[in-house]
DNA sequence: CTGAAAGCGCTTACAG
DNA sequence: CTGAAAGCGCTTACAG
């Protein structure tokens, strides 16, 4: 720039008003300084320079619980980025893509440079959080910070819907396959020696809150009903576990599963077929989340359906300053399908 | 930094020593810093101050040639930024995701921040690559740059051996599906009229060679094979046009269909399945990149796998400096399925 | 082992 | 409409 203003004959500022505020310079002088910036290859001010003396950098931070690997073929996860990218583009800033799962005191320090940050789920340790500037906005998506605004879906009373729907027409058998349910992990049946994390902790807990809502409303006991859990919300992990429950004698295996999310639905239908069950006629399955996966296979997944992608767009506009910074909860809504009628 | 170096009575430097280069000083003195540090509430030399001033800011871009939304949600995007994501945070890089799709004047100027660029897909101007700083590293996934290092798999001969496979066992009717083929947008049968991207171009095309080759190796006149396009790699785009084709009357209706890519291929199986044909039986299908929904699904699809996720490793791999900037092309794997057995 | 000083490339309030 | 100057918060070669 320095290089460029001396060519030109003018000052550094008058090159930097170029390209930052058109009204301070004449046109002719502007589109001067253009070509001469074209014809020696400059090509605008450097971001790094200009950050650090204005202060912002025009890029948001999303942290996510998750390792990059899983949340990026996550639907869900990637429905949210989608709804954060929309608005960034929208407003000129970037994503800058970060997990929560770094070994702590490998934190990268480039996280310092944006100019807030969107915490999706809860992550392992909050120490991560303590490390962000407090100056700088922050908000929480499906999970409580103190004194933080939080986006989020009323977990409880979807799942008590979509778990009433299904109980209305009575199951012989129900199970319940959860995600992460466990404080400590365990992939199979959900036994008395584990303890459970609370509903301020996890948003599963919430959900099964809801199932057990609906049981009891439908006179069906809770601790009746076997739970599964699962670790990670993947085909890869959750298969071993639901194959063990399809693989049950006949008067073992239920003939309703009320699962956590349409991936956990979704590999149960792929089983189910493998194996010759019939959804609905002998298993019915309900999701949660109302995945495209879920809505466009045969026979299509009763879910609750909540719009991720619209989480992400309220979560961006919070952090851009667009929207009050506030809590917003987002409505669901129950989808019918083939899977559970 | 200089509020906390005061404090404590040493010089800045010190202090960022303490941070950077445990070595200059005593251990002593560096915990004595820290403990400050924790008191006063900082976190760490500023990113954007460090970034200027050491020219690097630990920032990978990566520039996806499709909308952030499309990218995010396709599977071989997806699989593509897991690997890069993978040696990034190993390297305790950051990746700072970027649209090529963005209208020219309107880029993020924040896009110079980072250290060095993967470009992902052929974009519709390549005015943007023209923007990037010179002397950053540059790598192209999936198309040719000129003077630059590309990562890739050899489509031709990739599709040249799954067509062959599938022109093993003689059709009646073949199809080619092709994912944005022409120059001018079309999502239906291709006719005469349209012109066709090139091979150095686009994908689409090298992988149309390779199914070409294949029908003239089995004397078939790829003239006489009819061929779709689609411009959108997703279900709803691809959809319509792939229900025109099983909609057609028996006696014209493929009885193998040549899809570009998984996605098509999968959403060919899913309305095959809705209007009663049994694949393979009355309908043989082949896809393209082994995503791994079509691998869970049944039947499971015959498939060219690509390894999407070993791409992003290498391309991260190069611009870091780990591996030499050169081409790279990729093997990849026949696989079959019950698709087309 | 520690500190003084230069400078990374900008933007901006201010003077002219 | 244009320019001189300060300073954003660091790192680093160098002197001590």
């Amino acid at each position: 720039m320095k290089e460029l203003a001396a060519e030109l004959g003018v000052s550094t500022a008058t090159v930097s008003n170029a390209f930052n505020r058109p009204d301070q310079l004449s046109p002719q002088l502007r589109q001067r300084v253009f070509r001469e910036a074209k014809r020696l290859g400059y090509n605008g001010p450097d971001a790094k320079a200009r950050s650090l003396r204005t202060g912002r950098s025009q890029i948001i931070a999303v942290i996510l619980a998750e390792s990059l690997t899983y949340s990026l073929n996550d639907a869900v996860a990637s429905e949210l980025l989608s709804g954060i990218a929309e608005v960034l583009d929208e407003q000129h800033h970037t994503l800058l893509l970060l997990s929560g799962r770094q070994s702590p005191g490998q934190l990268p320090g480039s996280m310092s440079i944006a100019d807030g940050f969107i915490v999706y789920g809860l992550m392992p340790s909050l120490e991560l959080i303590d490390t962000l500037p407090p100056s700088r906005p922050l908000v929480a998506v499906d999970f409580n910070l103190d004194n933080q605004p939080t986006v989020h879906v009323d977990n409880l009373p979807a799942s008590r819907a979509i778990a009433d729907h299904a109980l209305a027409q009575r199951p012989r058998r129900v199970g319940i396959i959860t995600l992460r349910l466990t404080e400590q992990p365990c992939n199979g049946r959900v036994t008395e020696d584990l303890a459970w994390l609370t509903s301020g902790q996890t948003i599963t807990r919430e959900r099964l809150d809801g199932f057990y809502q609906a049981l009891e409303a439908h006179d069906m006991a809770p601790a009746s009903v076997p739970v599964w859990n699962v670790e990670e919300n993947t085909h890869e992990v959750c298969a071993p576990v639901i194959a063990a429950i399809l693989d049950l004698p006949d008067d073992e295996r239920p003939d309703l599963l009320l699962c956590m999310s349409d991936r956990l639905a979704l590999t149960a239908l792929t089983l189910a077929e493998q194996r010759g069950l019939r959804v609905p006629e002998d298993l019915r399955l309900t999701g949660f989340d109302g995945i495209a996966e879920g809505q466009y296979r045969a026979p299509r997944l009763t879910t609750v359906r909540q719009n991720s992608v619209e989480k992400g767009r309220i979560a961006a506009r919070i952090i851009l300053g667009l929207d009050p910074a506030k809590d917003q909860r987002l409505d669901t809504e129950l989808v019918i399908g083939e899977s559970c009628p």
